[in-house]
DNA sequence: GTCTATAAAGCGATAGAC
DNA sequence: GTCTATCGCTTTATAGAC
């Protein structure tokens, strides 16, 4: 581990492949080559406290690459369409799961409400905001990118209970051309 | 507990709000009521067995409920709708995870791969089925009802990550107004 | 800042009485 | 079939040397 950005970053794959109950502190030492004293001197809350910082990082990430580019691109479609090349780069082509995602499925939730409420609220809204500009009226807005966003996630999942990260990469084919298809009136 | 019946069902909500890792025998005994002893002599192998459990009796309700009926309804259109209905009922609309697509995320799908990957694949064939019967092309079914199954995941995340059951009850709706307003060519 | 050693608690699992 | 007691191990977390 050369820095902490880049601990953090492998601590959220630890996370991703255990889920937040399933990560060890030994599992830790072992990925990182950090012993417990160093991980406690960075993290002195512990596991809660690295899963926070994941949890940061996540979102500093979104918002720099994915919902700033929606609301602020002088061409709303174009701004579009650069969520779905950075959605698909980030998770890595449907092999990478969302780890906010499955977090919210069991009670880890509850731990980091905040976060995963506000990552996946500021995605829907900011999408919305990118199809309200591209002609779209706000319910039907709102109710596309609402699609969009829980499109992506189902289709994590059924592509890592299949083991075909295929079934990803045409969703978000799919999605991106069912926007192109609607009517902008 | 009454019958070994009401104790998998009862393991299974256990199961989805803990996760499978953060699930501890201890949780399971305070909830279940049974001894360590008791539970190991109903499953010699412990958790992982009481998972294998779960997850078979989650398929038999599934094959019973909405595969059979998918692929045997004499009205093809009468099937989905029953599907429809009934993954409202099994969800509590919107309210209760898909223990089989939280187990897909980490780690603990490659404990139950087979059941995990086939939970799915015969939702989606089974659908697919009944779709190509309602008169879509094949093609076409195939890709609605998987489009169909992801939606239904990925509304069960974003309803829990938002707190907002509503968002499972509008998707299922959503969904399912679709297959009326595409083209039956 | 990183390590080793260790504490205290909880874990899954087993044994054996009843 | 259910219980209590217990084993051996792993867990998170801390203390303290370097």
């Amino acid at each position: 581990m050369h820095d902490r950005d880049e601990l953090i970053s492998e601590l959220g794959e630890i996370f991703r492949e255990n889920g937040f109950a399933g990560t060890s502190l030994s599992e830790i030492t072992a990925r990182t080559g950090l012993g417990k004293g160093s991980l406690y001197h960075f993290f002195p809350n512990g596991k809660s406290e690295m899963a926070e910082a994941v949890l940061h990082n996540i979102d500093a990430w979104f918002q720099e690459n994915v919902f700033i580019p929606l609301r602020e691109s002088d061409d709303a479609l174009d701004g579009i369409d650069d969520m779905f090349a950075a959605v698909n780069a980030y998770f890595d082509s449907g092999n990478r799961i969302c780890l906010v995602g499955a977090f919210a499925l069991d009670n880890t939730r509850d731990q980091f409400l905040q976060e995963v409420s506000t990552y996946f609220s500021d995605w829907i809204s900011a999408l919305a905001n990118a199809l309200k500009r591209s002609g779209f009226a706000a319910a039907v807005a709102k109710s596309m990118a609402e699609e969009i966003v829980l499109g992506i996630q189902g289709a994590l999942v059924l592509a890592r209970s299949q083991e075909d990260p295929k079934i990803f990469t045409r969703t978000l084919k799919r999605l991106q051309q069912r926007i192109a298809a609607t009517d902008h009136a």
